[in-house]
DNA sequence: TATTTGTTATACTATAACTATAACAAATAT
DNA sequence: ATATTTGTTATAGTTATAGTATAACAAATA
């Protein structure tokens, strides 16, 4: 598990290792069913205190990409993840903040989206489907 | 200057007027030149201190969406903004960690884009170019 | 001249982030 | 069977951030 945080960003850390876990799982660096490191094994070896890597994994939990069994520990879950209602509201909110942001800043509408294109192809068929 | 604050939210009053102020901007509910509220104006019509706003509003102006002049008030930049070499870096990071997000809820490449679209529809030729 | 403006300073409370230990119960390894 | 590792929970502490409360200053405006 190769995470690179930056310790004084204005990001918090469990934000920072939560949003790199779901890169790795759209790109299949993690793959579905394998295990993430322990919470005390990825504090570790991140050198932090465990409990700041279980608020990462709980929130992970939470939002549907792993699932946390005491027997096999952390597991990504199967894709495409379950997605609420609320799931659709929010991610839409999220598009609208950042293409506004984008077109204030004279990012076209093409190149906008041929960025996000080549994001996809990056997580392809690879994972599911 | 219409906004809908929730209080009880996860995300700091400040960053709720910021963000709904770059977002009508970009509609053109907000156009160029046009001046903001007052800090004192905008903390006293939505109930906070007047601290809250001017962050905000100092955030923005860090940002370059509006600039702040003693004699005039905080102003609505012209479009396009100022676009730094950092600002692409940033934009392309939330666009990963969207697209990411949303390829894993199984949201479809085309939906993704379809959305994206819509909201520059809105924003359109209407502010500048 | 009085008022309004953004700005700065200080101080306070409340919450969030992060750390430090400790302990428990379930599962695994030896 | 025993020891270890697991996620989880609890408590407590420090530090940083969010938000409020006043006050004051200098520049601009009425």
């Amino acid at each position: 598990m190769i995470l690179n945080l930056e310790f004084d960003s204005d990001k918090a850390i469990y934000i920072q290792i939560k949003e790199q876990i779901i890169k790795a799982i759209a790109i299949g660096e993690l793959k579905i069913n394998e295990s993430l490191p322990s919470v005390r094994g990825l504090a570790e070896e991140i050198g932090i205190n465990l409990h700041t890597v279980n608020k990462a994994y709980n929130l992970l939990k939470d939002e549907g990409y792993i699932t946390i069994d005491r027997r096999k520990g952390a597991i990504i879950s199967n894709l495409p993840l379950k997605k609420s209602e609320n799931d659709e509201v929010l991610i839409k909110e999220e598009i609208e903040l950042l293409t506004s942001k984008s077109y204030l800043k004279g990012i076209k509408e093409e190149e906008f989206i041929n960025i996000c294109k080549d994001y996809f192809k990056k997580y392809g068929v690879k994972n599911y489907e």
